[in-house]
DNA sequence: CGCCAAGTTGAACACCATCAATATTTGTGG
DNA sequence: CCACAAATATTGATGGTGTTCAACTTGGCG
């Protein structure tokens, strides 16, 4: 058989391929490990599963099994209250680990649901711990995406804390535009996975509020939408649009002692 | 010499504690290990460290070196976005590990304060690092405690996405009490370390309002507020507040298909 | 005693949520 | 491919919750 035999490639290519082969690598896991380490983290990994638009990837008070890489798609995961009202606290792009925030426990803490057709890997957070204890790489890898999970979060609050609606909203996008950018996509053209519904939910606003800021953007020149289609014109504006300038240094602050 | 020599052993309660003789111990890292394995975990801590009230335990782009434990007082932790806005990201009680966002970064992304006079425990990251890969329940329980950190912002985002003034204050009272019955303080009377402007702030409210709340639920008889002390005097109907009934299942579901 | 920081209380306004109507897109079946 | 229904998004009018500005009170500390 000869060695040339491209075919068998590409359906490897679409339903099994390996890190080393992935589009992703470089934003994924696979950096965190040594080229020489790379398959004993790939022979966890599990075949990678599809989950059409709107299908649960866990539910919240689910066992935690997995972290899930996501491939192509986007995930959203909830928190429900026991009131019932969910709280949308992120979206997942290609190349994300989703449900960090379970890990070390027995059962999820939020849930997860494909915003579009999906692809992710499991990742057995069992056999990946064990892991982690003999690379000492893929251990502190850990720890680094758990704390920029810990970071995102906190971003968001601020945002919350403190924004307008149309500070949330453009930081929002400026933050979607990197996020495309680390994957080599452009970072002034995009698609928004999720509805104006979601995003209304995730950023603490009534989705009328989202759809207003969108349109004044849209008329000032700032962006182009089209539905779920953005282009930044004018990412100046939208920058400062993002991060207010603070006149008042109310500060948190017991004592302003400013660092010499 | 005789081993009853008491004052020795006083002197070392005050200045050197270990983990086995602390009154924190079943709050704070060493359920995370063996008890033979405990010493191991001593050797690396360092001698506590004392903070007079508003002193800077670390700042947000110092090195990371170390985590804290809180041995007595309160830590606040605060972000600073470049525009100068702080936003304080979370309040750090007796038995707490303060510094968990910035683990495996070579610098802090947050800066932490004492907001009153208080002693912590310096855990270099380095040394444990090195550890936790010796010692899988270490390794665990770091895991666990990120993704605490982790669900701990999570609940404060769907409070400031979501909750009245109202429901932001009682819920982070029942938090704070629920904190001090872990040490088996009181649950129903506490001493708030904080003042209300790191209130407002943490909360994403005005100091006006965290002091009309206040106010409003003293003359309602569900509180007595003096100053910073708290009694909790009808827990139930504080916790009607700080849960709203959500007539409105809005859902961010996608596809709303009960669980069956 | 008097100063300054922190907290309380009141009045007016602003931002955003809510309600309501319309428009657009998406999905489905003829 | 078109027509229809359902879901999603846009736009306008109105009102409420919480912010802002301001005056005043209280408490800690020299």
């Amino acid at each position: 058989m000869p060695d040339n035999l491209l075919p068998v490639i590409s359906i490897r290519s679409l339903h099994e391929v390996n890190c080393s082969e992935c589009a992703l690598h470089p934003v994924c896991l696979p950096p965190a490990v040594d080229e020489t380490d790379l398959d004993q983290l790939e022979s966890i990994i599990e075949r990678r599963r599809t989950l059409p638009r709107g299908t649960p990837l866990f539910r919240q008070g689910d066992a935690f099994q997995s972290l899930y890489a996501v491939r192509s798609g986007a995930i959203k995961t909830c928190l429900t209250p026991p009131d019932g009202a969910e709280h949308i606290t992120g979206f997942y792009l290609p190349g994300e680990i989703v449900g960090l925030d379970s890990l070390g426990r027995t059962h999820h803490g939020s849930s997860a649901m494909a915003l579009e057709s999906s692809t992710v890997c499991a990742i057995p957070f069992a056999q990946l711990e064990t892991l982690a204890l003999k690379l000492p790489g893929l251990q502190h890898h850990l720890f680094k995406l758990l704390s920029a999970e810990i970071h995102s979060d906190q971003q968001l609050l601020l945002l919350l804390g403190k924004r307008s609606a149309e500070a949330r909203i453009t930081a929002f996008l400026l933050a979607v535009a990197t996020r495309h950018k680390r994957r080599q996509l452009s970072e002034n053209h995009f698609h928004l996975p999720m509805s104006r519904t979601d995003i209304g939910n995730h950023l603490g606003l009534a989705i009328e509020t989202v759809s207003r800021v969108l349109t004044r953007l849209q008329q000032t020149g700032v962006l182009e939408v089209d539905g779920k289609d953005i282009r930044i014109l004018d990412r100046e504006r939208l920058c400062q649009l993002a991060e207010p300038a603070a006149e008042n240094t109310d500060g948190a602050g017991i004592n302003v002692r400013k660092l010499s």
